[in-house]
DNA sequence: GGGGTATAAATGGTCAGACCATTCAATGGA
DNA sequence: TCCATTGAATGGTCTGACCATTTATACCCC
């Protein structure tokens, strides 16, 4: 019936004061705001603390840093980016699968292909070909264009998105590529006959969006994805260990033995 | 070629240390971290620099801060929720529209429910009967409880995301429903008829799930969902053209109806 | 007069020490 | 034995100071 009470900390107040003026759009994106000195006055609190709120705010993507005369607190315009740290922190921690990932995918492009060959500008026609044709260019290139060519190839992906109009479907795709290209693309198949076919459904891909045949789209997306995600995983098997794995960037954390506790002091 | 130089702030470096030490499995969850005194001495920084970076830690969701003796920082394994949030706050600050929110879910849920179809366990099915029950049983009970069936409901479509075994369907459909429910809801119908409508097709689409029926558990979700929005859209229109409908593309978005607040902000 | 440089002001980043609030466990009394 | 009291440990907050960075302005030289 009721809930536990727990005291509400002052910063905890002063976040919530700025996110609530930021997402109900009172604070504009690319308005900066006063000083910390004035807010600290303006909040009644001190610095430490606004500065602290300033931090929380700033790890939600709602506001960055700048220094300098003119500085200050500025409302960010969030994009995935957040979406995808934090997606990225579930499959590192393993919460989350290759397996998971891909099969959402499924669902996801299937969708978006379907939507846009409904909602497709001829202005989106134009860029699909034109990204095609140079993915296409990277594929002949041979391996050594092999990079450039995936990147072409997420780029398509994310054009179709940005064709069906609906924002909503660019930034949770945004984030499902950016984690499958940083967490498992040592799964990709590089030989030269499935890049082929990798481009292949593409083209084939954007036909169909192109003519507005919505189904059409939707079963070679599906498909496509399909294809896609059999291959990788076939990969990982091999490997002869379950995804997910250690991710590739690593940055060479220096030795902390601090954050570190071997007992509890509690007996 | 280069990249801008950031200097980096002591605060980030703790955080970096900490966070690689957690995401590593160095740190344990359900581990206390040392004191904030200690912490303070063993990376040699000052407390409220400490402080910022825990803050950054405990928004990440990787720790907990615990008050009182024996308390501290302890270490969390960040869940699915966290994606959920931030998700939900970039829908929010997206400004999509509920034509954009409404479609993007009509195609997850279509595809949650085939899902959930293919990948039920009795437990699965057996929460979903109570849950039908308890909707019912509120529904039932008249428009009184009118709240508590609509509750009732959306607990019906996450519990079916979590029959998909995959966390990624019950982050992104919580964060779709968190928003439809928060800033779309007063166009929802409230008539009897629809809402004994709407617990019918729930009923149908929990027997599909019960009997592995996965394109059958698609075609009534789809269904289901598909008439939920157009029920709503037509309440937003009858509003007036205060609600966005169907903005195709809006690269400069314009002004949301929730974005003129007369509140007075203190910022 | 024009352009580049030095200076100053504004702002975030960090530090130090202090005191308050909360929690839990040890202590002591009923 | 049980419960209330008390004190210690810990996070929460405040004050005030100084350093580092950035930008704008004034200045000087050409």
């Amino acid at each position: 019936m009721f809930q536990t009470v727990r005291p509400t900390k002052v910063f905890q107040d002063v976040v919530a004061q700025i996110e609530e003026a930021i997402l109900s759009g009172r604070l504009a994106a690319g308005e900066t705001l006063p000083s910390e000195r004035e807010l600290k006055a303006m909040f009644g609190v001190s610095r430490p603390t606004l500065r602290e709120a300033l931090r929380v705010l700033e790890e939600k993507g709602l506001i960055e840093i700048r220094l300098g005369t003119g500085g200050g607190p500025v409302v960010t315009r969030p994009d995935a980016g957040r979406v995808t740290e934090t997606l990225a922190r579930l499959i590192r921690l393993q919460k989350v699968s290759l397996a998971h990932l891909a099969e959402f995918r499924e669902g996801l492009e299937a969708q978006v292909a379907a939507q846009a060959a409904r909602r497709r500008s001829a202005a989106d026609i134009k860029r699909l070909r034109a990204l095609l044709a140079q993915a296409r260019s990277f594929l002949e290139a041979g391996p050594v264009r092999r990079e450039e060519f995936l990147a072409a190839d997420r780029g398509i992906h994310l054009a179709i998105a940005d064709a069906t109009g609906n924002p909503i479907y660019q930034s949770v795709l945004a984030s499902v590529h950016e984690n499958i290209h940083r967490y498992y693309d040592r799964f990709l198949s590089m030989a030269e006959p499935e890049l082929r076919e990798n481009y292949d459904d593409l083209e084939a891909l954007v036909a169909a969006i192109a003519r507005g045949d919505a189904p059409g789209a939707r079963r070679i997306a599906a498909g496509h994805v399909m294809r896609f995600n059999a291959r990788m995983q076939r990969r990982a098997a091999d490997e002869g260990r379950s995804a997910p794995l250690a991710p590739r960037r690593r940055r060479t954390a220096g030795p902390p033995p601090h954050a570190r506790r071997n007992e509890d002091p509690r007996i």
